[in-house]
RNA sequence: GCCCGGGUGGUGGAAUUGGUAGACACAAGGGACUUAAAAUCCCUCGAAGGAAACUUCGUGCCGGUUCGAGUCCGGCCCCGGGCACCA
C-alpha cells in the first residue's frame, strides 16, 4: 500500500505523471494494420511565442478526444507542429532587430514548453515547423508538378502598395486607408502574380462537400456559399451605333422583358474607354478604382453611377437602353456588367429609385403597380407583361427563352462560379520561395537549382531578400540568362497539406510515402471557425491534386470538423489590443493543468464561445479535491478485490447509476462531443456515492460497488484529467498505465428500471407524478392516473374528451 | 446590405427525436465545525401570492400549428461572427 500523500499538489503530480509518458515514450505510434488507426488533428499553432486561452480550448478539446479514442483500442496519432510563416515575425523582426527565424525558432521553444506542461498526448517524434527547408522544399516540389500540370499560372493583380514605405501591404496592414507604419495612402497596383487554378476543382469541390456528414452545417453552407455555382444564362447586348457588345450574366433570364437599364463596373473597358473624353466620369471611376475595398464596405457604400451617354439594344425588343456606370457592380464576377431589372431586384430597385430610371415588372406578385412599389419582388412566379412569354413560370420561361436567345444568337445557358483562382504569390521574406525561373518571357521550373532560403541574406525589413542579391538572383541555365522569381508563398499553402506531412514526417526522399495512406484521411480535425472557408478549402483542394498524384488516396482530408468557439472575456473575444487576456502559465502553476483543462471543457460545450469566469477555474479545482479526498477514502477503507452478487437495494441503484453514466458519458464524448454535459454527469455520480460505501465498516457489497464507481470515475475522467486519473489510477494499481485501459463494459441489464415515474398532466399542465412498472398495461396505467388523488379533484365535474399516453414518459388528460 | 449562429434564473449552462423547464456548477444567503480564519459539510436559492398545502405566471417580442412548444412554422427586436451587392 503506498503512503497516503494528501493534500492533493498538482505540480508534484503532474511533474511526475509526464516523466512517466516521457521515460514511455507514451504518444510515439507506428502504423500497425491490426488495429484501427485514428488520426485526430488540432490545427496547429502560429508561434507567437506564448500560448493562449484559444490554444488551450482547442488542444483540451483534441487531447480529449484522442484519449478517448485510445480507451476504445484505436492507434491514435496526435501530431503537432507550427505554422511558423508570416508577418509578425517579420514585424518581430524589425522592431526588435533580430531574424526572423531566430524569434520563430524561440517562440516554438517556449510554446512546446507549455503544450508539454499541460500534458498533451503528443507524438512529438512527428513535430515540424513549415519554414523549415525539410518541409517546405517539398511544397516547391509539389508546385513544380503543379506547374508542369498546368495548375499554375500567372497574371497581373492588384495589390495595396504603399508609396512611401515602398512595399506591398497585406489587408491588416491598411488600416481607414492608409499604410499602417508610413500612413500614407495606399495605392492599388497591379503586379504580375502566380495562381493555382482552384476552380477547375470548383465542381467537385461543391460535390464533395454535401459528402461531408462529419462537418458541422454551418461550415458547409460558408464553403458553398464561397464556391457559389449559379445557373443562368448570358445575354448579349449591342451598343447602339457601335461596334461593341455587352455581356451579361443573370440567374433570372425570366425577367429580361424586364431590364429597364445596363449596369457596367468601373473598370469595365466600355467605362475606361468613355473615361478618355468625359473629365466627369473619368474622375468616378478613378475613385472607384483608387483603392480596393472589402466586400463589406462595397455593400455599404451609398448606390451612386454615372449614366455613360449610350444606350444598348434590347436583343428582343431591340428598345433602346441606357447604360449606367454603377459602384454595386463587381468588376471580377461574370463579365463586370449586369442586366438591371429593378421590378426583380433590390439592388437595381434601390438604383432606379434614386435615378428614376423605370421600373418594369414583369413577374406577377400581390404589388404590380409600379408607381407604389417600394421593394422589388424578387419571389420566382408567372411572368407578365413578356409578350410571347406571359403566362410561363420560372423553368418554362427559361426554356423558352434560352431557345428564342439561341436562335437570334444573342444568349445561352451558363453556369458561373463565384470562387476565384487562387493567387499564392506574396511580397514577403518570411515565406516559402517560389522557384520558378523567366527569361522574361517564358517561366522555367528551378528544378536543379536549390530553392531554399539563402542563409547569409539578412533580414532588412524589406521584401524579399533576393531583390538584394543579384548574384543569387540571376543564373544561367543550357546558355539561357534566367531571372529567378523573388515572391513567396501564401502561408496558406503550407497549411493546406501539413496533415499529410505528419504522416511521413522523416521521408528525405519523398514528399508523402505509403504511411499517409494508412493515417489519412483525418479522422477528427479540431480548429477555429474563422477558418471556415480559406484553409478548409484550400486544404481539400491540395488533397485533390495530391490524389491525382497518386500521393494520397480518397477525396477528403478532414473526416470530422469541430469548431470550436471564441473564448470571452467579459463579454468580448480575448484579444491583446482590448488588454481582456488571461495568461494560461500563471492558472497551470496555481492550479495545475488538469484544473484548466477541466475548467475549459465544463464551462461551455465545445462550439458556443466560452465565458472566462476565474470562480469556474475555482470550482473546476474543488471538484478535483473532492474526487482526491473520494479517492484517498476509499483506499483508506481498505479495498479487497472479490465478485459479490449485489442484492441490496442501495447498492443496486448505484450499480445502475455507474452503468447508466458510462453509457451517457461515452456517448457525450464519441458522438455528440458534448464534454460539459459529460463532466456533468461525472459530477453526478461521484455525489451519489453515500458517504457509508467508503467506510471500512461497510459490508463487502458495498465496498464493490464502491470501488467499481470509483474505478469508472478516474476511466471516465482520464480524456480530460489524465494526471489525476493516472495518479489515483496508481494508488489502486501500482504501476498500471491507464492510458490504454479499455473503457468499462457496459451491463445492459442494469439501465433498464423496473419501474419508471410517469407525469400526469391535464391539459398539458403538470398536475401529478405515479410510480409504475415499467411493462405495465397502458390501460392499467391510465385508470391508475385518473384514480390519483391530485387528479380527482380536477376531474370533478369535467368530461374527459381524451387520454393521450406516451409509455414511460407522461400521460396528458383532457377535459 | 447579405449570409450564418445565438437570446433560458443573479452567472456559466442543461433539457439528445415535440413530452415533467432550470440538470451540473458558480455566486449569494443561512447554519455546523473552529479560539478564529481558511478548507470542509448541511440547508435555501426563477418571479408573484400564501402561514402552509398550493396557485398563477415564466425560455427576447407578437402570432400560429399541436392533447402538449425552449424545441416546429410566420413576422419582428436585440447580440455575436463572417462576407462575396454574385446579378
Amino acid at each position: 500500500m503506498p503512503e497516503r500523500d494528501l493534500p492533493y499538489e498538482p505540480g508534484d503530480i503532474e511533474e511526475q505523471v509526464q516523466l512517466y509518458w516521457k521515460e514511455n515514450d507514451s504518444f510515439s505510434v507506428t502504423e500497425d494494420p491490426d488495429k484501427e488507426k485514428y488520426f485526430c488533428l488540432s490545427m496547429f499553432p502560429y508561434p507567437s511565442g506564448s500560448i493562449h486561452m484559444g490554444h488551450v480550448r482547442n488542444y483540451s478539446i483534441g487531447d480529449a478526444i484522442s484519449r478517448f479514442h485510445r480507451m476504445l483500442g484505436k492507434n491514435v496519432l496526435q501530431p503537432m507542429g507550427w505554422d511558423a510563416f508570416g508577418l509578425p515575425a517579420e514585424n518581430a523582426a524589425i522592431n526588435n532587430k533580430v531574424q526572423p527565424s531566430d524569434w520563430t525558432l524561440e517562440n516554438i521553444a517556449s510554446m512546446k514548453k507549455q503544450l508539454t506542461r499541460l500534458g498533451f498526448a503528443y507524438d512529438w517524434k512527428r513535430e515540424f515547423a513549415t519554414s523549415e527547408s525539410d518541409y517546405y522544399k517539398w511544397e516547391q516540389w509539389f508546385f513544380l508538378q503543379i506547374l508542369e500540370k498546368g495548375l499554375a499560372y500567372q497574371e497581373e493583380a492588384e495589390v495595396n502598395w504603399d508609396p512611401v514605405d515602398q512595399t506591398v501591404l497585406a489587408n491588416e496592414q491598411v488600416i481607414d486607408g492608409k499604410g499602417w507604419r508610413s500612413g500614407a495612402e495606399v495605392e492599388k497596383k497591379r503586379l504580375k502574380q502566380w495562381f493555382l487554378k482552384i476552380t477547375d476543382y470548383a465542381e467537385e469541390l461543391l460535390e464533395g462537400t454535401d459528402k461531408l456528414d462529419g462537418w458541422p452545417e454551418q461550415v458547409k453552407i460558408q464553403q458553398k456559399n464561397w464556391i457559389g455555382k449559379s445557373e443562368g444564362m448570358n445575354f448579349s447586348f449591342a451598343v447602339k451605333d457601335e461596334e461593341s457588345k455587352i455581356e451579361v450574366f443573370t440567374t433570372r433570364p425570366d425577367t429580361i422583358m424586364g431590364v429597364s437599364f445596363i449596369a457596367i463596373s468601373a473598370s469595365h473597358f466600355l467605362s475606361l474607354e468613355i473615361a478618355e473624353n468625359n473629365k466627369e466620369i473619368f474622375n468616378f471611376i478613378t475613385k472607384q478604382n483608387k483603392i480596393k475595398q472589402s466586400e463589406a464596405e462595397f455593400a455599404k457604400q451609398e448606390k451612386e453611377g454615372f449614366f455613360t451617354g449610350k444606350y444598348a439594344i434590347h436583343p428582343f425588343t431591340k428598345k433602346e437602353i441606357p447604360i449606367w456606370i454603377a459602384n454595386f457592380v463587381l468588376s471580377d464576377y461574370g463579365s463586370g456588367a449586369l442586366m438591371a431589372v429593378p421590378a426583380h431586384d433590390q439592388r437595381d430597385f434601390e438604383f432606379a429609385t434614386k435615378y428614376k430610371l423605370p421600373i418594369l415588372p414583369v413577374i406577377q406578385s400581390d404589388e404590380t403597380d409600379s408607381d407604389t412599389l417600394d421593394q422589388a419582388t424578387v419571389e420566382k412566379n408567372i411572368l407578365i407583361n413578356s409578350d410571347e412569354f406571359d403566362g410561363l413560370d420560372f423553368d418554362q420561361a427559361f426554356q423558352a427563352i434560352e431557345k428564342k436567345a439561341e436562335e437570334m444568337s444573342c444568349g445561352h445557358k451558363e453556369t458561373n462560379f463565384r470562387l476565384r483562382d487562387w493567387g499564392v504569390s506574396r511580397q514577403r521574406y518570411w515565406g516559402a520561395p517560389i522557384p520558378v525561373l523567366s527569361d522574361g518571357k517564358n517561366n522555367f521550373s528551378a528544378k536543379d537549382l536549390p530553392v531554399v532560403l539563402p542563409s547569409k541574406v539578412e533580414f532588412k525589413g524589406v521584401s524579399s531578400p533576393l531583390n538584394e542579391m543579384p548574384e543569387f538572383l540571376n543564373v544561367e541555365q543550357d546558355g539561357m540568362k534566367l531571372v529567378r522569381e523573388t515572391d513567396t508563398f501564401d502561408t496558406f499553402f503550407e497549411s493546406s497539406w501539413y496533415y499529410a506531412r505528419f504522416a511521413s514526417y522523416d521521408n528525405d526522399e519523398f514528399m508523402l510515402d505509403d504511411r499517409a495512406k494508412y493515417w489519412l484521411p483525418v479522422d477528427q480535425y479540431i480548429g477555429g471557425i474563422e477558418h471556415a472557408v480559406l484553409h478548409l478549402l484550400y486544404s481539400r483542394f491540395f488533397f485533390r491534386c495530391m490524389r491525382d498524384m497518386g500521393l494520397v488516396e480518397g477525396d477528403e482530408p478532414f473526416l470530422n470538423l469541430l469548431c470550436q468557439g471564441m473564448v470571452l472575456k467579459d463579454g468580448a473575444k480575448m484579444s491583446k489590443s482590448k488588454g481582456n487576456t488571461v495568461d494560461p502559465q500563471g492558472l497551470i502553476e496555481k492550479y495545475g493543468a488538469d484544473t484548466v483543462r477541466l475548467f475549459v471543457m465544463f464551462a461551455a460545450p465545445p462550439e458556443q464561445s466560452l465565458e472566462w469566469s476565474d470562480q469556474g477555474v475555482q470550482g473546476a479545482h474543488r471538484f478535483i479535491n473532492r474526487i482526491w479526498r473520494l479517492v484517498n477514502k476509499h483506499i483508506q477503507a481498505g479495498i479487497k478485490k472479490e465478485s459479490i452478487e449485489v442484492t441490496s437495494e442501495a447498492c443496486k441503484a448505484l450499480k445502475s447509476k455507474i452503468h447508466k453514466t458510462l453509457v451517457k458519458v461515452k456517448d457525450d464524448y464519441l458522438r455528440r462531443h458534448s464534454f460539459n454535459t459529460a463532466i456533468a454527469a461525472i459530477m453526478e455520480l461521484s455525489n451519489d456515492i453515500p458517504g457509508d460505501f467508503l467506510d471500512s465498516k461497510a459490508n463487502p457489497e458495498m465496498r464493490e460497488v464502491a470501488n467499481e464507481a470509483i474505478e469508472s470515475i478516474l476511466l471516465m475522467l482520464n480524456p480530460i484529467t489524465p494526471h489525476l486519473s493516472q495518479h489515483l489510477w496508481w494508488q489502486l494499481y501500482p504501476s498500471e498505465s491507464i492510458l490504454d485501459k479499455p473503457w468499462p463494459t457496459i451491463d445492459e441489464k442494469l439501465l433498464v428500471d423496473d419501474k419508471v415515474k410517469i407525469a400526469i398532466q391535464i391539459n398539458g399542465k403538470l398536475r401529478s407524478e405515479i410510480e409504475v412498472e415499467k411493462d405495465r398495461e397502458e390501460e392499467s396505467v391510465k385508470s391508475l392516473a385518473v384514480t390519483d388523488k391530485k387528479i380527482e379533484k380536477y376531474l370533478e365535474g369535467n368530461e374527459i374528451k381524451k387520454i393521450i399516453y406516451v409509455p414511460g414518459k407522461i400521460i396528458n388528460i383532457v377535459i
